[in-house]
DNA sequence: ATAAGGTATGGAGTAAGCTCCATAGTCAAG
DNA sequence: CTTGACTATGGAGCTTACTCCATACCTTAT
């Protein structure tokens, strides 16, 4: 698959392709002999999963470090299961957070009614 | 209230204030005759509502355009009652992708159970 | 009256996360 | 065999949201 495919499938830029790749972020992707990145469909979960992470508000530094214990997910690995954990709690957080400020948003509506 | 005050109470550093104050996210504060800032219980809960917007997600440029509107609640202004309906629509969707990341993440942690 | 500590200003610097650019090599189609 | 689309590289530039700095003025306690 080439660049131009995965950043399709993907909706990440070619550019942010190559960064992500520079800083250590996704697999690096084999190259054919002309040097051109062959890129596969590990890519395409790899760049689905940085997205959704982002997406819930986490950097790309904790992103990096989850994905290599999340890839080589050994059944008894402690480090592994505090990882989730930790990003579970995070999350849990977050929501809390956000319902709280539904709320006060909500009762600002209300305020605001007839 | 002076500036230390008004960074210890709302948990914003006296420069972040200055800078806020420079790209119109707060209300200028007024000045007493040696040209010190005098803050107010207002500026208080401009600070509170700005990171507790930031903390779910907002970008300044978005709560620089919801406070105005917030500050004045003409109770039948259908802009102000639309503005809290996004907000309020923007927080449900990132509750909704945070709910399914947080599955996500759990379906992984019981997977590694032994 | 002087030292400590608060405040003012403009502007530089930082970190994260891209995004764009100039230059150059590659490949497939007509 | 040239044109147009794609790729490679290093490095510059951009945006957001701060954060720090140098310089200088003001205030209060000793």
């Amino acid at each position: 698959m080439n660049a131009k495919k995965v950043a399709e499938l993907s909706g990440v830029g070619k550019d942010t392709l190559r960064y992500y790749e520079k800083i250590g972020l996704i697999t690096p992707p084999k190259r054919n002999n002309n040097g051109y990145r062959i890129y596969t469909q590990h890519h395409i979960n790899e760049l689905r999963f940085i997205r959704m992470a982002q997406s819930v508000g986490f950097p790309l530094s904790t992103i990096k470090e989850a994905i290599p214990k999340l890839a080589n997910p050994d059944p008894s690995c402690p480090v592994l299961k505090q990882t989730l954990a930790d990003q579970i709690d995070a999350i849990d957080n977050k929501i809390h957070e956000l319902t709280k400020a539904k709320a006060t948003l909500n009762s600002w509506l209300e305020k605001t009614l007839p």
